[in-house]
Formats: C-alpha cells, structure tokens, sequence
DNA sequence: GTTAGCACTCAATTCTACTGAGTGCTAACC
DNA sequence: GGTTAGCACTCAGTAGAATTGAGTGCTAAC
C-alpha cells in the first residue's frame, strides 16, 4: 500500500466550539481511561451545562464527520486519527514539569563522552521522562569535511584507515594489502593520504598517485575504501531507548511484536522519522506515517540542529492514546537541550 | 536475592534408563506443545513398552526427586529447571540443520565491515537462525597495546584524543583546553602523546611533562583524559538481535516486559553472560543464574575466543522450555566462525 | 514389577441469564 | 430553533451452573 501517505495541511473545517470542546474531553478521557467514553462522562467532565443528551446528538455529528468511532452500538465513542489529528493541532503547547526540567537539566549539566554515547544515554533519559519507547538519530557526517585522515599498521598486511571529521567523529576501516608492508612505507603512506584528504569530502574525487609502488598503491587502496562507503547512509546512527515500554503501551502481545520488529530495523526507524520531518510535521498519527504494522502508534519528533542545519532527530513512539502534550513537551525540551549541547557547548562555552 | 547461585556441578545421582526415557519424553513433549504432559502421551510417545500406568508411577517418584512438577492435581507433569538441567547434561550434541549451515557460511563469506558491524549482524542472523532473542558480547580491549595516538584540532580549543589499539579498536576522547591552541602547537603536542603512549596499555603510568606550557599541558589532559576511562569496562560491547522474538517466547505481557527491561541494561547482559561462562556452564536455565526476573528463561551461551584468550560470547535468550539442542548448537556454530573470522581471517588468509 | 479398572479431581468450556452502560428516538419544553 | 427528560433497545461483559475430559492415584489381579 502507500508507503508514504502525503497529508494535507489539515482542511480542518473547524468544528464550533461545543463540538471542539466535546471532541477534546473524549480525547482527554480516552486517553486516561483506555475505555470508550459515554455522553454522560462528557456532559460530567467537561465544563459545558448541557444534558448527555445533547453531547449525543453532538457526538452523532463528530462520529459522522470522521472525529469519533463507535466500538460497537451499546459502547461510547472513541478518537479516531482524524480525532486526535485535530486534538493536537489545537493544543496549547506543553511545558515539562518542575522535576522534569530539573532531571533534563542536570543530565546535560553531567553527561560527558563522545556524540555516540551522549546520543544513547539521551535516549534512555527520554524514555524515562515520558516511558514511551525513544528514537534518537544522529544524521550522517557526509558533508563534513575530513581533518585528518591517518593510516595505521595492525601487522604486515592489515592497515587501519582512521579518519576524523570536522563535526568530531571518528570511523576506521580495514585495509587488506596483496603484499607486505613495512612500517616506513605505512608511515609515508600515511602522510601522503593524509595531504591528499584533508579538507575534502567523502566522494569528492582526488587525484591518487598512479604509480605501482608499495606506498602508492596503499594511498589508493586506502581512498577507495573509504569511498567504496554509501555516503548518505554513513553514519546514520539510531538509539532506541526504553523498548520494553512497548510492553506498557499496548497489550496485545502480537502487537508488541509487530512495533519490536519495526524497531529492530534501523533503516526503517530513520526513514519514518524523516518522513515525519520532510511532512513538517511534530506528530504522526496511526495511519499517517503509512507504517501498516505501527498502525496504532502515534509518533512524536522533535529536529536536532547543530550550527543550524538539520542533524539528527529525537523521538518518541507510543499508543495513539498517548499524552501528547507531555511527550511533545519533553521531545522539545530535550532537542533544544541537545542542539544547545553541541552546538553551544562545543563552541561558545568557558 | 542471591544475585549469582553457584550451582555445584551436577549430584546427579543418576536415573536409571527408564525414568530418564521418561523424563525425556515428557521434556520433548513439553518444548513441542508448551502444555503439561500427561502419562498416556509419554507411554506412546517414547519406545517403552510399558502402560500409562507403569510411567505414572514413574512420574511419582521424578517428582518427588524434582525433576517434574504438576501445575495442579488433575494436569500432566511439567518439567523443572532440574529436569531441564538432567535433559540438557544428558543431551547429544545437536547439529545445525543443512540450509542453516549454509546461511552462516554464505553470512560469514559476505561480512565485510569493522568489527562492531560484524557483531551487530552476527546478533542479527544468531536471531534469525533460532528465532530466539541473542545476545552478542565483546569485550573490551583493556589488554591490547596502544598503536597510535593522534590529536586532532576541531578548533581553536576542541581537540580530540585518537587512540588505535593492537587488537583494531579505535576509540575518541574529546579533550577542551582552557586556552586557544594553535595548530603547530597541536601538531606537536600529538607527535609527543604518540611517542609517550605508543606500545603501552591503558591504565599503565607514563612520565608525562611536567613543564607548563601550551603543548605541556595538552599532552597532560590527553593523558589524563584517556586514563579517566574505567578501564575493565571500556570497550564492553553488546548487541542484541531479534529482541522481537521476546515477544513470541513469552505469553505475558508482563513477563515480556520484564525481561526486554533486563536486556536495555548492558552491564546487566554482560554480567549474566560472564556469569554463566565463568560457573563453565553453556546453559543456565531458570533459576539457576540467579535474575529473578529472568526465572522462566533459558540462556545458552559460546565462548569466542581471538587468539586464544577469551574474548567475547554470543548467547541466545529463550523460554526454559527452549530448544536446546539446536540452540546451542546454532550458539557453538556461529561462535566458532566467529573466532575462525577474527583471528583465522584476519592473520593467516590471503 | 506390571497393568487394567475405577473413582476422583479440577481446569477449561459451554450455556444461560442477567446486568448495566450507553445509545437513538421522540415528545415536550423554553 | 435548540435543548432535554424519558424510554425502549442493544449488546459486551460478567457471573453462575452444568458439563466435559484429560489426567491422576489407588487397588486388586496378573
């Protein structure tokens, strides 16, 4: 079916007040109790001084126009996506509460070690604030530019590519010789790679010696390895923090399944929160990421910047019935946090 | 609770050959159906030429001994962790069937990749090869000798701490000084760290200058920087394959839970695996490695070893009613290519 | 020691009746 | 017109009661 279902930006023809407030307090309870919600529990809840009967009558027009479902005829009703849909989009953001804040704060204040492991760690800490499952995913490193770029010698044939990127990271790679090598030779390879890749790009054609010495065809065995990499995939790196929250979120053991499965494949996991992204969207409900299998997960994202182009992303994956506004909050809060992190912290301070 | 039971290394006043056909039928029965085994089952499951009755008095005396157990009066007989235990002492090592042994060599032929991709994948196909959840553990490289140690600017007070070891790893620390550096000056300073740390192991005590200049004191933090590593740890590595497949070995929800809770704890995962190796068992089944919440689980695991010293483990992760025998002989296959690919591969070939 | 026979147990299943939350509709009301 | 009280109706869920049947333990005969 559709991968990816392309929404408009909401035709929204917005509901009266009444039924905005109807719709809200379904939702509202929905979400707290996991149980259909009745005209009564509305006509009790919510602050309008109207009769269950006319919540009915109400409820009837929301069900027809797509907002709520029915379970079954004697059972009250339920958000549909289109329901939460427009629930979110009328939200009044969020704000992360005292202890929250304070726990968001002291991890920046304390985490140190290298992208990767603050990456990770800010995933679980994400998932400990709202305890849904968290996605953090740190974008490539495809148009850094190389800083250095040394060759290192394991034993006769195997030589190790260690290249350093201007954002800071860091990849090696194996390099297989026909012949063996001796140390002089590696350490002239190495300066001479080293010249020929500074301040270049991955897949930025440079001009390799063509001669057939040992040193020169190690320069070029070296180049071609590192190129041989998919750049735009390279170093796209995924956190899942706090998986067994899936367990917590839905109940059907079949369906924890299907979103564990979903979650095992990275590839999969940074292109849904892409395509989010790309749509300009912060939420994507059900049925509007395309994902058949995540069908009854809603998905919050909120974009990590670093000198202010797109970097990387913060997640979270939850039932449709999630506490949007919290999860909103907390993935803006730690986004900013992070953006501040490395782009801040890596530059401006002390 | 006891966190690690030492388990001696089996009384096993050993059964006599019928009440060990019996036990064993009844453990077969039980990993096939996942229901209690009832005697008339076993009377015409396994070749004794004996009635219903005859095995149920056998069954009296297994279950007084505690090797099986009955979830109510009127049910079949369970087996316990001891008659899992009996069971697995007793079993002939399985072999891995014709297409799996296939798929590993095909895997193993086609990895390419630094060695934290290849364990990651390995986690991946373990997984796929049982369909229970595996466990991949690395361990660290606290042994191996340093072969370079670069530093490298990011810019005027960021610079990063490159260090490759004997054994390929390569690791980063980010090093901020409290003053601008120029490039000469790093340039140098990263010439004398390589000359100070070169051949030496983490952790060992290096005459470090004591002067206070710029590169001095460069040279003093990146020291300082990489020794701060706790250095039994660094480098421990996991990966986990197939964590979906929690959810098809469990039925609980709850249970689900529980154990995905257990494998997002790293240290956890490696300390249970080491556990076992260290008792020199390759199965702990239940109780027997001491985490409650792991108490209706099966751990099976390989050692790996590069160049004969241990250095790592793959394990599997099922129900106690699990299949053992190709468990454990899917865990001995792949860890043996394993250790064939790291240091087979990557000494002696070609 | 083995086994056929039998009474007994008890989880699981099926069936029925009932409950009650919630609806839709209608007629009266403001 | 919108609102509401009243009422009949629907139907999932629950609670008992009855039934089933797999499996046991025991005993007496072989």
């Amino acid at each position: 079916m559709a991968r990816r279902t392309i929404r408009q930006p909401s035709p929204s023809a917005d509901l009266d007040a009444r039924k905005a407030t109807i719709l809200e307090a379904v939702v509202r309870e929905h979400i707290d109790t996991a149980q259909p919600v009745g005209s009564s529990a509305v006509a009790a809840t919510s602050h309008l001084a109207v009769s269950s009967a006319t919540v009915r009558s109400e409820m009837v027009t929301l069900e027809r126009e797509g907002y709520l479902a029915q379970p079954h005829t004697s059972a009250g009703r339920v958000p549909t996506d289109k329901g939460y849909r427009y629930f979110v989009d009328h939200l009044q953001a969020g704000i992360v509460g005292e202890a929250q804040q304070q726990q968001i704060k002291d991890f920046f204040a304390n985490v140190r070690g290298e992208v990767e492991d603050v990456l990770a760690q800010t995933s679980t800490l994400l998932s400990q604030l709202t305890s849904y499952t968290s996605v953090v995913v740190g974008t490539g490193h495809a148009q850094s530019a190389i800083l250095s770029a040394q060759l290192v010698s394991l034993d006769a044939r195997h030589q190790l590519v260690v290249t350093v990127f201007a954002d800071g990271s860091v990849t090696k790679h194996s390099v297989l010789s026909a012949f063996d090598v001796s140390h002089v030779e590696v350490a002239e390879a190495s300066r001479q790679l080293n010249a020929l890749l500074i301040g270049t790009v991955l897949g930025a054609r440079v001009q390799v010696p063509s001669r057939t010495d040992h040193v020169a065809t190690l320069v070029r065995e070296a180049v071609a390895t590192l190129h041989a990499e998919p750049p735009t995939l390279e170093g796209d790196q995924v956190f899942i923090g706090g998986s067994s929250k899936v367990a917590e979120s839905f109940d059907g053991v079949e369906t924890v399944r299907q979103v564990l499965a979903i979650l095992e494949q990275e590839l999969l996991v940074v292109s849904l929160v892409q395509d989010i992204l790309d749509q300009g969207l912060s939420v994507a409900i059900g049925s509007e990421h395309g994902f058949q299998p995540l069908a009854s997960c809603a998905v919050v994202v909120a974009p990590v910047t670093i000198d202010g182009h797109p970097s990387g992303a913060v997640g979270l994956l939850g039932p449709t019935r999630m506490k949007y506004s919290e999860a909103m909050a907390a993935a803006r809060a730690v986004s900013a946090q992070l953006t501040q992190h490395f782009d801040g912290d890596d530059r401006a301070k002390s």
